[in-house]
RNA sequence: GGGCCUGUAGCUCAGUCUGGAUAGAGCAGUACCCUCCUACUUUAAAUAGAAGAUAGGUAAAGGUCAGGAGUUCGAAUCUCCUCAGGCCCGCCA
């Protein structure tokens, strides 16, 4: 599509002298480009239906614009579909899974820190979201050619694990799925006893002294809690290169050095209490007191600094692409950390915030209880999609159907988190996202299967040199279209770090295939115009394709 | 009190960055329909027959784009104010 647009902009350069802005119209019959006169309007003073009719007159058509019409204050294009087809269907069938990759992470190293959940619990749905756009965007930066590492941040410090600690002591073999009862059962006698919040401190304290029995107690339970994370998302199909360990930067002798890198600033002071703390005014951040405390008064490291120690080595291992995917309630903090990097010179990572997961009116909290665990809602998706599947195929194999229903009610959740624009705040609804209809993945999967039937009945191999002029119905040229706007729908969720533009326009796609599917036979037309929709129906197949799984999401064959 | 984000159909959302032609989808409800999918039947075989849907399609219906003001030829989109919800605002991580 990029080709026509530009020769579009060539033909109107050289009457117009100004920046070209060309718009879609709302009606591709209408045209497939439109250039409004408006602001030409203001600068010549004149109406700008009379200026689009002057410069219509003044633009011929050329091979790849095939018609220039004036509607209103509009001069509208239309290209030569013939060859947008042409173009668009040979570059997918060539290409294949590399089509819409622009390949611009060549050569380059790509790090993305995402999900990142404390050592405590079971994640909950919420944190989901973490993952599911962090997995997508893993994917993203490797399809764009980038040598991509994800990495897993573990807080194995701090009260969170120590409460998880002292509960659990005395008790043997505990496994991941009582840590969420200890945890909570833990907290609420520590609110009604403060003896016992002395005693959790006391034991963070022994850990970060180096204690052995401490640190085998802390080791022991982040174990349990990381292994049974792991085991959940990469059952999801979310995996990770690299786990960081949050204790291995309580010694770590790069601390003291960031440490004295910041006092050369002159922004490091030390208040009455001995604790190191950064002044950030400067940034007028909406804080009343704007600092960033570093060390507490006995000179142990507190998470702010741990955390720019990590940051930094991340950096250095990945200097061209650093994501990060952090929760909104850290936006301010992010914003501190990425100010004390500035100091230090260092460019922070490019961050995604998401809003929180609500579930009626509250946002869940592991720490009083009130979740919906993922785990709970996967095992009941994928229950639900396998009844789906025996109903409308009961012969299927028990293997055959074990996979597929995870491939469709994994899908399904992905597609129902990822769709949403990740700045918006979500109320979780079991029963919507149970939902197998319209707007959701297997709605995709379910296009993508179609497709494989007709190839599949057809049974022989597809021809490239297809009359391309057949391919002329609205319905084709709407495919055609979407699918030539796919590699600038990857380009822009990579740029701006939104996959839920390729889920967009997954669905689109799936839409149009179906509308297509209706009016549009293709196994029983005359010979030459099947070999057209078969070329055409394949290269939708492998945008399909593509588009899923650049969301963690598979595309069966058979469902 | 201050800052950031959100508010679009009964419900869930896209569109807001980069202002343009009648504001798009899905769900639920209404009225229809298809079959290259699925299972079944006939057959030498089928692109045959009859059947099925909360993973298909069409149509109608559903909107003060939270409210107000401003900028502009033109505002869901930019600016300001108000209202409502979420998140955050040293010695937790």
């Amino acid at each position: 599509m990029g080709k026509f647009k530009q020769a579009i902009i060539n033909i109107l350069k050289k009457q117009v002298k100004q920046e070209i802005a060309l718009e879609i119209p709302p009606d591709s019959k209408l045209g497939d480009y439109a250039f409004p006169c408006f602001s030409l309007a203001k600068k010549l003073k004149k109406n700008p239906v009379e200026i689009a009719k002057d410069l219509a007159n003044k633009l011929k058509p050329t091979p790849l614009i095939k018609e220039i019409r004036v509607v209103g204050p509009y001069v509208n294009f239309f290209i030569n579909k013939e060859k947008l087809a042409e173009l668009t269907l040979k570059e997918i069938f060539k290409k294949k899974d590399k089509y819409g990759s622009a390949d611009t992470g060549k050569g380059k190293k790509a790090l993305i820190e995402h999900t990142s959940i404390n050592p405590n619990a079971s994640p909950h749905v919420g944190r989901a979201r973490n993952a599911i756009i962090g997995d997508s965007l893993t994917r993203l930066l490797r399809f764009e050619g980038y040598k991509t590492k994800a990495h897993y941040w573990v807080n194995d410090v701090g009260k969170q694990i120590a409460i998880l600690v002292y509960g659990a002591r005395n008790k043997k073999n505990i496994k991941f799925g009582d840590l969420l009862k200890i945890y909570v059962e833990t907290n609420e006698k520590l609110k009604k006893d403060p003896e016992l919040v002395k005693e959790i401190f006391n034991l963070l304290k022994k850990l970060e002294q180096g204690d052995k029995k401490a640190k085998a107690e802390f080791k022991r339970i982040s174990t349990i809690c990381v292994k049974g994370q792991m085991k959940i998302l990469n059952e999801l199909g979310i995996k990770f290169d690299v786990l960081d360990y949050e204790s291995k930067y309580l010694w770590s002798k790069t601390l003291p050095a960031i440490l004295k890198k910041l006092e050369k600033t002159g922004r490091l002071f030390t208040d009455e209490a001995g604790r190191k703390i950064l002044d950030q005014k400067e940034f007028n951040f909406a804080m009343k007191s704007p600092v960033l405390v570093l060390t507490r008064g006995d000179g142990t490291s507190l998470y702010p600094l741990r955390d720019i120690a990590y940051t930094i080595d991340k950096i250095k291992k990945a200097p061209d692409r650093n994501l990060i995917v952090l929760g909104e309630d850290q936006k301010l903090y992010f914003k501190q950390i990425a100010a004390a990097l500035s100091l230090l010179g260092y460019k922070a990572p490019e961050v995604v915030h998401y809003s929180f997961v609500l579930l009626g009116r509250e946002a869940m909290s592991t720490r009083a209880g009130k979740v919906v665990l993922l785990e709970d809602l996967m095992k009941e998706i994928v229950e639900k999609a396998r009844k789906e599947i025996k109903k409308r195929n009961p012969k299927i194999s028990k293997l055959a159907l074990e996979k597929l229903s995870r491939i469709i009610g994994y899908g399904a959740i992905k597609y129902g988190i990822i769709k949403v624009s990740p700045d918006k705040e979500v109320l979780f609804n079991l029963e919507q996202a149970l939902s197998f209809e319209g707007d959701a993945a297997p709605y995709c999967q379910y296009a993508h299967t179609r497709i494989a039937a007709i190839l599949r009945k057809h049974g022989k191999k597809l021809n490239l040199n297809v009359k391309f002029d057949l391919l002329k119905t609205s319905e084709e040229h709407k495919l055609i279209k979407l699918l030539s706007d796919f590699p600038e729908v990857v380009a822009s969720a990579l740029k701006n770090l939104k996959p839920n533009l390729i889920a967009n326009h997954v669905y689109e796609l799936a839409r149009a295939f179906n509308e297509f599917y209706h009016n549009c036979p293709v196994l029983t037309v005359e010979k030459e115009l099947k070999e057209a929709r078969l070329l055409l129906i394949s290269c939708v197949k492998q945008v399909l394709k593509t588009g899923l799984n650049l969301l963690g999401i598979e595309a069966p064959n058979r469902m």
